[in-house]
DNA sequence: CTGTGTGCAAAACGTTTGCATGCCT
DNA sequence: AGGCATGCAAACGTTTTGCACACAG
């Protein structure tokens, strides 16, 4: 996801409306690579557009979750968090401060089921959660 | 962890109290490869223990966590699950019906931080994810 | 006897939903 | 005009907490 164009011409072909608020999601969410929870995209969009809800940003999160433009990443026990980045990469979490890293390699080559399960179950991705302590909480 | 004994020194080296509702849940829990919940412990632990409740269940587990006999999964978006095998491995998770299966393989050889962050993020350990529909759901 | 563990009920938390209103197309 | 989107409040499911009692050491 590039640009607010993008997510205009993204709407239009799911038959979804251009909203302000949609708008102002997807600006908060575009190259951010910090990694948000639902109430960290709140945050920021209220600074933008002060009368938006809760409810708006977790329906709107959960719509772009389902036509595919953010991914939901499952990777802090406490909340849920979102990233706009849909490429496939991994993530670093710090055990301490819970910032989130994104690690840009590609482990496809060695990363595989082993062979005794390879013909029964089928693999349509995986991911690697690093946990360590960052240079910033060291 | 291996047996109700282990879970007796184990309590006991920590100055922590051995009490019927730990064995029972530890014994629920040992040799457990099926990545109970929360609930699904208690549910288990009922049956052999009717009297314990969710609230023993949730602190034990906790417990048990923060001396390290089990490691707490953050996998399925829904609730977090519980595997009693401390030793590293990996999991795959059925995008169907939520079945989680070990993956007894060592990656380590392949998968590391990339070297720009090798020197600045330590890493204390990994954890791969598979997703794929298993063989009953296909 | 002391203090940790238990269990109930209630709270807390993130998230979801029902429904009336609003607004994009 | 029609229907999807919004926003409020209430519900939800999981997990946590306060407190009184029980019991292991």
């Amino acid at each position: 996801m590039e640009t607010v164009e993008k997510l205009t011409t993204v709407l239009r072909n799911h038959g979804m409306k251009i909203t302000p608020q949609r708008l102002m999601i997807f600006k908060v969410l575009e190259k951010n690579t910090s990694h948000p929870s639902a109430e960290e995209v709140y945050n920021k969009v209220k600074k933008i557009y002060p009368a938006v809800s809760f409810t708006t940003i977790y329906k709107t999160l959960e719509t772009l979750r389902d036509i595919g433009e953010i991914k939901e990443l499952i990777i802090d026990e406490d909340r849920k968090h979102y990233d706009p980045n849909i490429d496939i990469h991994h993530h670093y979490i710090c055990s301490h401060c819970k910032k989130i890293l994104d690690i840009f390699e590609d482990f496809s080559p060695h990363v595989k089921l082993p062979d005794s399960l390879k013909s029964d179950y089928t693999v349509t991705g995986f991911q690697i959660s690093f946990q360590g302590v960052c240079k910033e909480c060291a």
